[in-house]
DNA sequence: CGTTCGGTTGAGTAGGCTCAAGCTTAGTGG
DNA sequence: CCACTAAGCTTGAGCCTACTCAACCGAACG
């Protein structure tokens, strides 16, 4: 897994980043800030990247910060006592991790990817945030959106079969991490998750997930060109599967 | 199911209740609001009762409001093409119905029980927000608590058996809908919703909820006084039973 | 060449669903 | 006052989907 390289990218230092070049600036939560208010987050801000797999902030945990996704994908977790594990969200770049209110996240925060965080300082965001009603209109807009999203997961969750999650963890993962190829002709994505971590999200066993993508497979809506990057053959078809079809 | 008695509570006239004596006045979504600032609010505000059964607002549609809830009980679900539904929330007296976006909601809202609303014309209402951050920091944290409760939810319904998820929605009940009774001696409640829109709520059948229930009796956790109303006998054994106990 | 890890495939099991019948309660009308 | 009905709830029998447990595969690595 490239132990060596996981340990440089680990490293503490600032990512050579100012917020008019940043990936995110439109979308994350400083979007309808002005330049005065950008360089007042900029005051407070760090930026730290981490690897594959480690903890960004466990459960129950303080976190002296708030961050926005620059790059990569971060993993919201809750476990009941017997190990039982069950993904409660999925973050992507633009995304915002933590809460503004000084109540602890009762979910484990832990990098799927490679991921680089712009953090925050809590105590100055949250009094800036107090000045700033553009960055605070921005943050609703954010928790509302991922407020809808957390609802469309409880639909899976609670009424989907086994191949409709995978379909539509496969329609979730080509909106989200590749917009351009969900109109476009390539419809190519890669999948940012071991299968351990989508039967996490899906609320299944890896064999579950492994047996309905193969079978999504065999039956021409998907190419799997490896484990970890699938094409979609049939889009239609697919959101027909994924029970996504909101034509009615 | 006294339909007269329905049909007077569904007129549509103010009911006779001022912000100062409003039972929510200190959790709504202007639990942070100054005299000026309720004096705004009261302009665009009216209030307005459904009978137990009755539709808000269905999926999709445009509202011209958003609302608190006064008393009551109203449910947020999803519905799929072929009629499976799941309730995706469970909104008691003082939570935040409709989002400040113009985004249409994707959930129908169908009252519980009569429930009276306190409806704030969307357009003022998103002007005043602007203009008032005591208004969108208490919306903020009410959003914020509400993706909490999703968190939760999705949890129970990705990895929690049916007896637990039914334990979990009892204890949901008991401090939900009478927080006193939590901690003290009583530990009695009523449940506002028919065993149809429990197992909408929890991701089951009437039939397995039914079967739970009659478990958890059984085995001494819970009596049941009737169809709707249940007494905890041993709150640490239903706290197990609902893989609720955070001890670890 | 052996080991490990992530993923796939197979066989058998079990928990919740489906379909169906029975029970309880409230409301209705003779 | 007592059938009769209807709706909500409970109970029972059998089935099916996803889980469990286990073996296998292939690539990466030492």
């Amino acid at each position: 897994m490239g132990v060596e390289r996981v340990a440089f990218s680990m490293k503490d230092q600032p990512v050579p980043t100012d917020c008019c070049s940043c990936p995110i600036r439109d979308r994350a939560v400083c979007a309808l800030c002005d330049g005065e208010e950008l360089s007042k987050l900029d005051a407070i801000k760090s930026y730290k990247t981490y690897a594959p797999g480690q903890e960004i902030v466990g459960a129950g945990e303080p976190w002296p910060y708030v961050a926005s996704v620059v790059t990569g994908v971060v993993k919201l977790s809750k476990t009941l006592s017997d190990g039982r594990r069950q993904m409660v969200g999925l973050l992507f770049a633009s995304d915002f991790l933590g809460r503004a209110a000084n109540r602890p996240d009762t979910c484990d925060a832990i990098a799927a990817t490679e991921t680089t965080l712009c953090r925050f300082r809590r105590e100055p965001f949250e009094a800036l945030m107090k000045k700033t009603p553009h960055l605070e209109q921005r943050l609703l807009q954010i928790t509302q959106d991922e407020l809808d999203a957390a609802r469309a997961q409880m639909l899976l969750l609670g009424r989907k079969t086994a191949k409709e999650r995978v379909a539509s963890f496969l329609l979730t993962l080509l909106r989200r991490s590749a917009p351009a190829a969900f109109t476009g002709q390539a419809r190519i994505a890669t999948i940012p998750l071991s299968r351990d971590d989508i039967s996490d999200y899906l609320g299944l066993t890896i064999e579950t997930v492994s047996r309905r993508m193969t079978e999504l497979k065999k039956e021409g809506l998907i190419e799997l060109v490896d484990a970890r990057t699938f094409r979609v053959l049939d889009l239609q078809a697919l959101e027909d599967a994924a029970q996504e079809n909101y034509s009615e």
